[in-house]
DNA sequence: GACTGTATGTTAAAAACATCACAACTATCA
DNA sequence: TGATAGTTGTGATGTTTTTAACATACAGTC
């Protein structure tokens, strides 16, 4: 058996269990521990999976998302962790709610209240598998061609689904954040589901982390009077605050 | 610090995460190792994680899949293996393929070749989780409702955007195989799905373990006669191989 | 104040695992 | 055939993790 052989039975063998043991690998290919071993040692030089002591753990992010999105998990990761806390601090029980795409979206949903009855739309994939995942949730994925970068779901027949449905909270993301020439996301498929996302939502939540404001982006999708509710971090300049302060009818969270 | 609090932030960490080393936890905590063996271990026996040298891993299933997918996933699982290896040797560069939902599709899913350029077009969530890891592929997901029990998108919307994608192939799933009353299967959403699936594919491929056979379920949504290929293992009787290999333009492979 | 139980930290020995260097094997090519 | 490079197995040695026993701290109770 081949060293090539042996490193896809490893990946298989960890797409089904997450992980193993080194014994566990030596034992199902019949080798000794060193060739695990050095077999381990190159795949995870590789980002397959992550060698802990006594064994090996897949590495899903390793090919799982486009470059954009892991780097984007990690930026700024503290202040999108308390948005997204605060951010759930506003569900309430029998809430139907919108998550919108990006790394801030995915916070959100792993963070959702496990003890209250809720219902979720979404079109993100990596959004709609956490969800799955949680008791009490009621959940609606709309369909469609899937983008890597963003991991979004989208087709015309996903936007006709999610029009039809309303939720009465609808958080989203952007890419730019600008007092002046409004919100904007970086893809024009974007542009329409966040769109839509907002025309079905009774109360409009924009999460954003400060490094976000005061860029433009190319897809404008709405401006900041069409937000009920904006969540942001303390990072945001004293003239966004203000701008934003003046406006009536609007709340803005600063955490931080 | 609480254990409360500790249990939480673990729980958090993993989610994100989905494994950790106890000096990451313990680090993180601020506390001392033992502690964070006594968390995990009483962690561990509510379910939530797996313990295992040197760290812990996140227990999705504990709370992902509804017991019966949990059930369908170990039950005849070599089979399902062996089925599901037979199933992907099928696949040629440039094919557009359906994966239909339920165990053995995820086994086709877990199994698809790497290295040549696939369409893929699926209607399971967690189908579309592992195949949306592939590089080289493209993936369509028709959305909907999210069925917990079979991890199955389901909408009307869903229905048509399957209806409009074509694909050369179709791995077809099945809860009962009748030589008598034909292709059966538990819900009624999935006859819809599995229906419209054969209808837009060229060739059709039945992918059942032997365990299905001579089972009848309510929802009836095609006959042998309506599939090119059968993929099955050795367990089935001989009246049905028999019965099946009388019949025109049809190709039986039993593995194991 | 002494008692009790729970939660946490410390330590040391035992067990499990990792690493290293070297020998044995394999395939390839001249 | 023999040289060479690459791969794999073995056993001695070093390291990390586990386990268990004991020490400490703190809150509630008699």
């Amino acid at each position: 058996m081949t060293k090539t052989e042996r490193t896809e039975r490893i990946r298989d063998y960890l797409r089904i269990n997450t992980s193993a043991t080194i014994q566990e690998l030596a034992q199902m290919l019949d080798v000794s521990h060193m060739t695990i071993r050095r077999d381990i040692t190159s795949l995870s030089e590789k980002g397959v999976l992550r060698i802990i002591h006594g064994g090996v753990i897949f590495n899903d992010d390793g090919h799982t998302d486009g470059y954009r999105m892991s780097l984007a998990r990690t930026n700024m990761l503290d202040e999108k962790q308390q948005i997204a806390r605060k951010a759930v601090s506003l569900i309430e029980p029998n809430d139907s709610i919108i998550i919108d795409a990006g790394s801030t979206g995915e916070l959100i949903a792993t963070f959702l209240p496990q003890d209250i009855p809720i219902s979720v739309i979404c079109y993100a994939l990596n959004i709609a598998s956490i969800v799955a995942q949680r008791p009490n949730c009621t959940l609606v994925v709309t369909g469609g061609y899937y983008h890597e970068s963003s991991m979004v779901l989208e087709s015309p027949e996903g936007l006709e689904l999610l029009k039809q449905n309303r939720a009465n909270k609808a958080f989203i993301t952007a890419s730019g954040v600008s007092t002046s020439l409004g919100i904007t996301c970086s893809n024009f498929f974007e542009r329409a589901i966040k769109h839509a996302a907002l025309k079905s939502c009774r109360t409009s939540i924009l999460v954003a982390d400060s490094s976000k404001f005061d860029i433009i982006k190319p897809g404008h999708f709405a401006d900041i009077e069409d937000f009920d509710v904006i969540i942001t971090d303390t990072g945001i300049s004293e003239e966004c605050s203000a701008a934003i302060r003046a406006m009536e009818h609007k709340r803005l969270f600063t955490v931080g």
